[in-house]
DNA sequence: AATGAATGAGAATTCATTCAT
DNA sequence: AATGAATGAATTCTCATTCAT
């Protein structure tokens, strides 16, 4: 139903035949992103890939472990094809910052866009699986507000934003792509890419009032 | 039916013996918000509460319905102390936005770090109860965008934020205090709220860049 | 609803007020009448009684304890109403026969006719309602098997009557009176009782045959 | 998925391991039978059986439809062995009738016989289970009576037997089937079913007044 | 590698009954 | 005599997990 390769992140060519574990995988993105981790029972991840009962448990310890594994994959992922593509250092200026950021914004948006079921997911069940994945979650979002933290500093350090950025900022940037991953994905999915990229840019560099000097200059 | 001594935290001055539901909801907000809903059982709700099992079945139809009645009022009483006592109206100009977001911000930060349970289980789980719990929540914050993105497009037809605002900026914001939230409440909640007030608004008005007339005056 | 009198075979005329034991009587046949025993709870008879639960216990045990006192009361009226007032003795041929089984068709369907709540409750239900009793009903059953057994032998003896009846023809003739009743009251509430009286009364004296003579007149 | 073995009360040929459905049945039959439906837990059927709580379940959706599945068994294999392997149409004469009706009481006196509990259940509880169950059990109990009447009609426009017979007349010729029933089955199990045959096809036939003609020539 | 019938611990929910007022 | 909030034992049902094949 959705692009293959992306959800897997393999060469598919040898065989047209997926592997049980990939059917589990999909079924569970599927599944679990429509009804809700609770909702879902493993009848349902292994009738929706086509397999039996027990060859789920040869593939995941149990049901968390399949949850757990979409987490990681997600966010290393979204990693890999973000903010480890866009340093920091990479930056001179305000008019760079501005290109890499919408750059950014293009990228995350797209990327979650092409798996919406998985984001849907992440996004609202991420902390509610269980207390031992909650705390799975919580440091991978840790480390992504170490991300932010350190690309927010790198900028500020060299004048680039205002220097008055905190962990705090780090969290409430978070926040806001969150929920503009939600727009894009959940509330409006028929929008451009493109405008939602400028629209939150503008947000995250200009906030509410927007460019000082455009203003004035209006 | 309200119960003032869930809502404030207070005892009530009548009688100093709470009513089996008032224990029950008090229960509900600290188990649910620590361990989670569904690791919480109808029973670690009766016996924290101190009644007995029957005694929960008298006064909610089921684990669901009081965790929606918490959510129901916890909007409510946000609203009340947020948006509802901070008309756009109110604001002439920049100054006076700033001064009111800023007391819009200690207000919500304020209010949220007095029932730190509710507002964690809030932000973690609100999504993930059940199919029917989600539609409700989505109904919550739907008009809390309404909210949101009514008050911005007042601000905006007057002039004193920039006029390029939309829905999607409505999200934007509403994951920017979601997250303020969250830092306020689970991360930092050791910091001193007019501390994160100052720092959150700078974000929500100026953004990263921060203001450019004081950058530029720097 | 129902004709007060007859219900509670009481006099009524001191006061229009009903007592709390009364109006649970009443609820209770028109309850387990219609839901059926098991599906009616002590909370709908006496929220249909309109008194309090601790109300039921100040008259009755258990649940149990009045739907035994319906089964006492109910058959130890059909046998005042019925047999009792109709003895063998005062038969003298087969003319008197017919005419006094005619009346005590009547006066059985027509008695039922107007409790059909507790009728069908005591068809329905009376062998399901425990173990316990179900012992109860047995006797009572076993009574009526008793009187309708020596009334017939009376008759027997007496040449009014074959000769050859037996225990089990008693048997046989309760179950064509109880499902006689049954026709009476739930599947043809509308038909005559003096139709239905004659119809039943042909199959009990004469058989599918019928009237051998009257036949070979015909 | 009819089971030889459960409706035959003998082992099967193939294997003599009875599948844990059959086991199932078996167990309802006979637990249902003694104790009554209501006085029987799920947990009681599953240890009779000696099979674990979930297999119940595996097989049944609840406890009703496990008695309803024997109802329904029990009705259709009663109706196959007994009024359709008797066709009005193969009777020409009393003589002919009398014959027919014989075989038939045997056949039923015969067949209850061999599964006494499941004979007393359905006897005593089937209109007791649950509303949806005597909406099931009316219609079948109504599916007979259409049988019977039909079988009557036949006869009366023939001329075989009185003309006068109405659905009233089917209706008790039920009630007297029925407790002819109960009484080979339950109050008297150990007499000949030739002679209860007799005894019963004499009431159905003749009534309490017998063969007028070999009245009169006695 | 794959199967799927069987398991049984564990959870939600009901409702007859009590008892302090 | 009447009340009705509170009780908690009892029961149904679910579903993640196992294991013999």
């Amino acid at each position: 139903m959705t692009d293959m390769s992306v959800i897997m992140g393999k060469f598919m060519s040898r065989s047209n035949k997926l592997t049980s574990r990939d059917r589990l995988v999909r079924a569970a993105i599927e599944v679990f992103g429509t009804r809700g981790y609770h909702a879902t029972r493993v009848s349902d991840l292994v009738s929706h890939a086509g397999v039996a009962h027990g060859t789920f448990y040869l593939y995941f310890d149990n049901k968390e472990a399949i949850f757990l594994y979409l987490v990681d994959d997600f966010f290393t992922r979204l990693q890999n094809q973000t903010l480890d593509r866009f340093p920091a250092s990479a930056v001179a200026n305000t008019g760079e910052l501005n290109a890499q950021l919408l750059e950014m914004w293009r990228s995350i948006l797209g990327h979650c866009r092409c798996e919406p079921f998985l984001t849907a997911l992440i996004l609202r069940e991420s902390y509610a699986v269980s207390l031992a994945s909650r705390t799975r979650v919580e440091e991978r979002f840790a480390q992504t507000i170490t991300s932010i933290g350190t690309y927010l500093k790198e900028l500020a350090k060299r004048g680039i934003i205002r220097g008055s950025v905190t962990d705090a900022s780090a969290w409430g940037i978070l926040g806001l792509i969150e929920r503009a991953i939600h727009y894009a994905v959940v509330v409006n999915p028929e929008a451009e890419v493109d405008t939602l990229a400028h629209e939150f840019l503008q947000i995250e560099l200009n906030g509410l009032l927007g460019d000082r000097e455009g203003l004035g200059a209006a």
